[in-house]
DNA sequence: GGGTACGGCTTACAACGTAAACCCGTAGCC
DNA sequence: GGCTACGGGTTTACGTTGTAAGCCGTACCC
């Protein structure tokens, strides 16, 4: 009865319910423990007790390592956002001019982005300002190198921003709009008719194209499309900037 | 003490506390006082027994007219929906191509977007698919109208589909972002400084220019170049199907 | 008059986030 | 050894949430 939800696998993490106990608790046992949940059970689901019961503890324990469900949930976002940093791809591999640079970062969002269909919405839901430039603990350093590398680059200041803003509502959109027809593994995603009310096909051809998950190869293009459309008109924008 | 939240404007609807009961009860009026407190009070603020007391009534009262609070947020998110379409700038005036339908669509889904900064968010977290083509009570003959308007007018099947996507996801992420942005009263935009912990000016004078909510003109024009940017790009790929 | 339906109220409950108090095994010190 | 301190966890408790169930007054129709 109060294990109604989806089904979180509590087992599977690593440990079987006694010596689990053993592994001592820490803030980061706990972060990763929720989007864990998050991904198994959708972040509804997502509840204190629940939380404990996963990691084999009573709810009220989390609150040594974690101040309130709120911050454990920032501490989620922020967990996602290292977790595209820590992607070697994304910013070790040395830098080839800035559009390779945001092509690379804008791969590596997606990439965590499909990895955690049902937690990335957290992380639209969250402050303002793209918060995959957003370094741990609200500085700026990382906007300011983003945006310091585009001046570098011959941006101007007003155009570097502007590109940031861009590119990040571009990336924001595409990928809720990706993650959330990805994510939609039971539900109402399949339209009904209007007058049978049977979830038979569209009377319209073209709406059909509209339905299913949509091959990842498709949507890969479409993003891939999009994001070099963007890339462009970016250096457009910036000529222009140069030329005034 | 249970009138902490930011302060609903209960009698600035219509009415004060006796009459207020005479005016009767109905699902469009429970709907717009959900808009209404939202648009005051915020997302989180509300509360069937808060949004009760608004209408001067018991919370349980509104059950009578609604199923339950996810279906009154739908309902939230259909009455903006039908806003934009209301606007008879968006839908009413004669149309001159394709183009200048999106553009006109997108300018009026940006106006209730402003207009309703602190609800926008619910259409994002609503089911997938751009809700502001879905018709109330799914079924698709707005989505079909679109596509087929795309179609008639170039487009292929394929082509019209993927203008749909692209479009949506702009729409989403660019108005997301602003609204959050603009809806930002009070709150931590004010970014710390490093070290001192200081609201001080940021070091490096770009980002600077990220703060503050950004003029109406200046994120109108973002908005503007965007949108057009985006148009040429649907452009161009409906001509490169076309060749096929 | 007596239904009967409607619209709102009252009561009640389970589940939530979390404050506060407590409890208990280990570590350090004398 | 015994005493103390304390980190890490449990127990209990409170206020608030969404909502199920039942009650009750008013307005109508017969």
């Amino acid at each position: 009865m109060s294990e109604d939800y989806p089904d979180a696998d509590r087992a599977a993490v690593d440990d079987e319910p006694p010596p689990s106990s053993r592994v001592p608790l820490s803030r980061e046992r706990v972060v990763d423990a929720a989007l864990e949940f998050i991904d198994a059970n959708g972040l509804p689901g997502l509840t204190m007790r629940r939380l404990g019961e996963q990691l084999g503890v009573e709810a009220m324990a989390l609150y040594r390592y974690i101040p309130s469900k709120e911050e454990l949930l920032d501490a989620v976002v922020e967990s996602l956002v290292a977790q595209v940093r820590a992607d070697d791809v994304v910013l070790d591999a040395p830098r080839d001019g800035w559009q390779d640079f945001l092509q690379r970062l804008a791969h590596g969002v997606r990439r965590t982005a499909l990895t955690h269909p049902k937690a990335f919405p957290l992380v639209a839901s969250r402050p303002p300002e793209a918060p995959w430039l957003r370094p741990p603990l609200r500085s700026l350093d990382w906007v300011e190198t983003f945006l310091a590398g585009l001046v570098e680059e011959g941006f101007t200041d007003e155009a570097a921003v502007e590109a940031y803003r861009a590119y990040t509502s571009f990336l924001l959109g595409h990928l809720l709009l990706e993650v959330a027809v990805h994510g939609a593994d039971l539900g109402p995603l399949d339209v009904l008719d209007d007058e049978t009310g049977e979830p038979g096909a569209s009377r319209h051809p073209t709406v059909s194209r509209l339905r299913g998950p949509l091959s990842e190869d498709r949507s890969a293009v479409e993003f891939e499309e999009a994001l070099e459309a963007l890339l462009d008109r970016l250096t457009i924008t910036r000529n222009e900037h140069l030329a005034d």
